[in-house]
DNA sequence: TCTGGGGTCCTCTGCCCT
DNA sequence: TCTGAGGGCAGAGGACCC
């Protein structure tokens, strides 16, 4: 088994957490962060909210029929973000190997950490020590040689909703060297990560109720029940194997905007308006990210929540809004949008990473001045979306709007994170313009 | 009961080429 | 010239995660 001390940790009710420091006489009572309108969703809850069995991904309306004294918050990503960046110092100073996964979460190798700062468990501790005392805010901390082992034993060191309140963890869990299987094998199946309500459902066929029971299912059969490469993943969790390293600097693989309307859209150039506002934002980040993208996709889901996606792979990778928007737009004319859309998404993926002015060497060839003809960071594409991003990044995102997006009224632009959580609200009667 | 947004990874299928 | 096998790749969708 191996030698590594693995910390994963896991800030409790973060977003609800978050707000209760800004809005203290909250505290005590049943607060839920999350989308208000009628397609909007439950981002987090706090414990007192989750005693009514309000949980995160549930439908808001449903929450407010199990909850109706809840206090319903609409969520503010950029704050979070700036919270989670300073927690995410903390981890840091602990130890340069920190792999965020979300904005509440990440996983830490402290195994260099021990011989300066102690074992594992006294570094967890330390650590919540930390993060209460600069933060204010608590964190829950799994210990264990393996990252898997790690998420897992964070669950254990969580407090608990219950109908007198929330009750509180241990929070710090630690799983030793050679207690892997003692504390896995007794879980039920679906703790492991990877197993869905889907490879739930195939696993329960073979009679597959807890982790001990999946270790005694042969490879094959297990291949065979949810494939190859998803089997052998599991086969090995089941032992207790997972090799896979903290990873600090993961690059994204690809970059997606989607939003979800509060009443369905007919209207093929409003959806392709909508389809040039969400190229635009992604391509902005795409460039903050220093990169160019080769395949662009839309997402569309329909009114009776079929989904369908339609993707291209370019010639050149692209990396301005009018590229992106160029190859969303020509996607969106192959679909048929009659039965109603609820929801559109624009993404870009096998990003190359390369194409910023600073990564990537101009040629005469990006003086031209065809502004069709070349894209990113060359050509008159090149200078002007170089020209927008420095407006932007001065007079905000409103600054600089595509020209299909402009008008006596304007329409607001949209970044990631405006509209985490589902629409706030239906749009006024006669229309479904924003 | 009426289902968000932003991701990753895997599988299946069809097409193209050898 | 036709056919089939097999590999590589793109596209689409499913499952899963927070």
């Amino acid at each position: 088994m191996s030698d590594r001390t693995i910390l994963h940790v896991d800030m409790d009710a973060f977003f609800v957490s978050v707000e209760l420091l800004r809005r203290p006489e909250l505290r005590g009572r049943p607060v839920v962060v999350g989308g208000s309108g009628p397609r909007g969703v439950v981002a987090a809850a706090s414990y007192e909210a989750r005693s009514y069995g309000v949980f995160s991904a549930m439908p808001s309306a449903r929450a407010r029929r199990l909850c109706p004294d809840a206090v319903f918050l609409p969520g503010d990503h950029a704050h979070y973000s700036a919270v989670s960046a300073r927690v995410m110092d903390i981890f840091g100073s602990v130890t340069p190997l920190v792999e965020p996964l979300s904005l509440d979460e990440a996983f830490l190798d402290v195994t260099g950490a021990r011989r300066l700062q102690g074992d594992g468990p006294t570094i967890a501790h330390a650590l919540r020590a930390r993060v209460l005392a600069e933060e204010d805010l608590t964190c829950s901390v799994g210990v264990a040689p393996v990252k898997f082992l790690a998420k897992l034993a964070t669950g254990a060191a969580k407090p608990r909703p219950s109908r007198t309140g929330p009750q509180p963890g241990p929070g710090v869990s630690v799983v030793r060297p050679g207690d892997e299987l003692t504390f896995l094998h007794p879980l039920p199946v679906g703790a492991l990560w990877g197993v869905g309500p889907a490879t739930l459902a195939r696993l329960e066929r073979y009679g597959i109720r807890t982790v001990g029971d999946l270790a005694e299912l042969p490879l094959p059969t297990l291949e065979g029940a949810v494939g190859r490469a998803h089997g052998r993943h599991l086969h090995d969790l089941a032992r207790g194997i997972d090799a896979r390293d903290v990873e600090p600097d993961l690059a994204p693989k690809s970059i997606s905007h989607e939003e979800t309307y509060p009443t369905d859209r007919f209207d093929l150039s409003e959806l392709r308006r909508e389809a040039v506002r969400m190229a635009d934002a992604v391509a902005d980040r795409l460039r903050a990210h220093g990169g160019r993208a080769k395949t662009v996709t839309i997402k569309v889901r329909f009114s009776d929540f079929r989904t369908i996606t339609r993707s291209v792979t370019l010639d050149e990778p692209v990396g301005s809004g009018p590229s992106v928007a160029r190859a969303a737009k020509d996607l969106l004319a192959r679909v048929d949008l009659g039965p109603g859309v609820r929801l559109l998404g624009v993404g870009v993926s096998g990003l190359d990473g390369t194409a910023t002015p600073a990564g990537r060497q101009l040629t005469l060839l990006d003086e031209s001045v065809d502004p069709t003809a070349t894209d990113g960071a060359g050509g008159a594409w090149g200078a002007a979306t170089g020209a927008i991003d420095r407006v932007r990044a001065r007079y905000g995102a409103e600054a600089v709007v595509p020209a299909t997006l402009a008008g006596p009224t304007g329409i607001r632009v949209r970044r990631r994170g405006d509209q985490q959580w589902g629409p706030d609200q239906a749009p006024p009667p006669g229309g479904a313009r924003r």
